[in-house]
DNA sequence: TTCATAGGGAATTTCGAAAGTTCTTTCGAA
DNA sequence: TTCGAAAGAACTTTCGAAATTCCCTATGAA
C-alpha cells in the first residue's frame, strides 16, 4: 500500500486520490473489488467525505465505477476493454510521435537519448526481472513520454497518459503469470533511431510495439480477464 | 440556471454535477470565474461536501481548475486551448468516422439519415437564429454522434464527447458577438452523402467542417479569449 | 413450490459545524 | 514613505453523526 506523504498547499483529498489510484493501477485493489467506505477509511485514515471526493475523481477517470446509490467498485477488466485501449493508444501515440518528429528540436532528441540510456542501463543490470522493477517501469514510461513529448498538445499528452496507465494495469495483471519476456531493448532502440531520423517508419514501429505487448498480455493473462468475467475480491 | 430534477437511483451529487457542468458549458458561469462554496451552496441548495464532490469530478474533466487549498475556478479559455481542442477533435472524428464507415451497417445508415432530417427540418423552420436554439444544438450534436456511432470504441466515443462539449463552450462564447452564419446544411449534407458512400473523402470533409467552425469562432470571438487573458467574473 | 411484500440490518449519502489555510488589513520600525 | 510582521477576516477543507437508500431474509398468500 502506498504511503501518505503530503506537502503544504496540497489537500488531503488529493493525497488520497493519488494513493487510491496507485493501489488500483497496481492491483493491490483488484479489478471488480467492492470499495467499502469503512475499509478504505481505516486504510487511508481519512473521513467519509474526503474518500468520496477521491472516488468521484477516479470515477471520472474510469478507474472506479460509480453504481448509483450502491457505492463504488474498482473498474473491471475485459479483453474488449484492453483491445479498445490498445487501438486508442495506437492512434494517439502515432499522432503524438508524428507531430513530435515535425516539431521536435535538439533538446527533444537529447531527452530521448537520455531516457533510453537510463532505461537500457537499468535493464542490463536487472536482467530478466526488469519487468517487475518499479524504477524500470518509471524509466520505460518516461522513455515513451519523451518520444511524444514535443507534440505540442497538452490534451493529447493528457489523454495518452491516462490510457497508458490503464493499459499498464493489464500488463501488471498478466505479468504475474508470465515466465518469458521478449527483449524489448531491441524494439526500443529501433523506435528511437527511426524517430531521431524523422523516418515515417517510426510510426509503424511504435504501433507494432504497442500491439505486440497487448498480444503478449492476452496470451499470458487473457484467462484472468475474459470478457464479462470479473475477478473476485480478495 | 438549470433546474433540479432528480430521479430515484441517482445521487444528489450526481445531479449537482450535471447542473454545474451545464452552467459552465453554457457560460452562465463564466470562464475563469471563482467558484465560492457559499454562493454555489445557495444556488444549488446542497451542502459543502456534496458540492466538493461535484467540483472534484469537473476538475477531472478539465471544466474547472482546482487550485490546491485556494478553491476552484471555472476553466479559463484561450486560443491555444481552442486550437489544441480542434486538432484533437479532428484526429478523433476522422478515426471514428473511418471506423464507422468500415463497420457501419444498415441501421447506422438509417440513423444518420434520421438525425440529419430532424436537424435540417428544424433549421429550415428556425431560419438564421438556428444557432441559438437549444434543441437544434442537441440535434446537431446527435447528428455528429451518429456519424461516428458505429466505430465500436467506447473510449473514442467518450473522449470525443468530452472534447465536443469543451469546443461547444467556445462556440457559445463566440456566438454572442456574431451576426452571420454560414449555411451549415450544405456541409452536413455533403458529409452525410460521402459517409453513406463510404468515400474516404468524408474524412477530409469532416475535418474541413471542424476547422472552418473554429476559424469562425476565432474570427468573431477571438478577442474574448486571447491567450493569457481571463474573463472577469460577473 | 413460487411469488410478492414487509421488516430489519448494513451500507451509502448528506449535512453543517469545527479546524485549517490563505488573503487582507493594520500597525510599527527603518 | 516603504517594508515587514502580526492580527483579523474570509474562505476552504475535513470530520463523523444523522438521514436515506438498498439488500437480504422471513412471512404469508396463491
Amino acid at each position: 500500500m502506498t504511503q501518505a506523504i503530503r506537502g503544504k498547499g496540497e489537500t488531503r483529498a488529493g493525497d488520497v486520490l493519488v494513493r487510491l489510484r496507485d493501489d488500483i493501477l497496481s492491483c493491490v485493489i483488484q479489478p471488480g473489488e467492492k470499495l467499502r467506505f469503512e475499509t478504505l477509511r481505516d486504510r487511508y485514515e481519512v473521513s467519509f467525505s474526503t474518500l468520496r471526493e477521491a472516488l468521484a475523481r477516479l470515477a471520472a477517470e474510469h478507474l472506479v465505477v460509480s453504481q448509483g446509490q450502491r457505492g463504488f467498485v474498482a473498474a473491471p477488466v475485459s479483453i474488449s476493454d484492453l483491445q479498445d485501449l490498445t487501438d486508442m493508444r495506437v492512434l494517439l501515440e502515432r499522432d503524438g510521435l508524428r507531430r513530435s518528429m515535425e516539431f521536435g528540436d535538439d533538446r527533444w532528441e537529447s531527452e530521448i537519448l537520455a531516457a533510453y540510456h537510463r532505461m537500457d542501463r537499468l535493464q542490463k543490470r536487472l536482467g530478466e526481472a526488469y519487468y517487475f522493477d518499479a524504477e524500470w517501469v518509471r524509466h520505460h514510461e518516461h522513455f515513451h513520454l519523451t518520444l511524444v513529448g514535443a507534440c505540442a498538445s497538452p490534451i493529447l499528452l493528457e489523454m495518452r497518459h491516462k490510457l497508458f496507465e490503464r493499459a499498464h494495469r493489464y500488463r501488471r495483471i498478466s505479468s504475474q503469470f508470465r515466465t518469458q519476456w521478449r527483449p524489448k531493448d531491441v524494439e526500443h532502440h529501433a523506435i528511437m533511431d527511426a524517430a531521431l531520423d524523422r523516418s515515417p517508419e517510426a510510426l509503424d514501429l511504435i504501433e507494432g510495439h504497442i500491439r505486440e505487448t497487448t498480444r503478449n498480455v492476452i496470451e499470458f493473462g487473457g484467462h484472468l480477464f475474459a470478457d464479462e468475467m470479473v475477478l473476485e475480491s480478495a
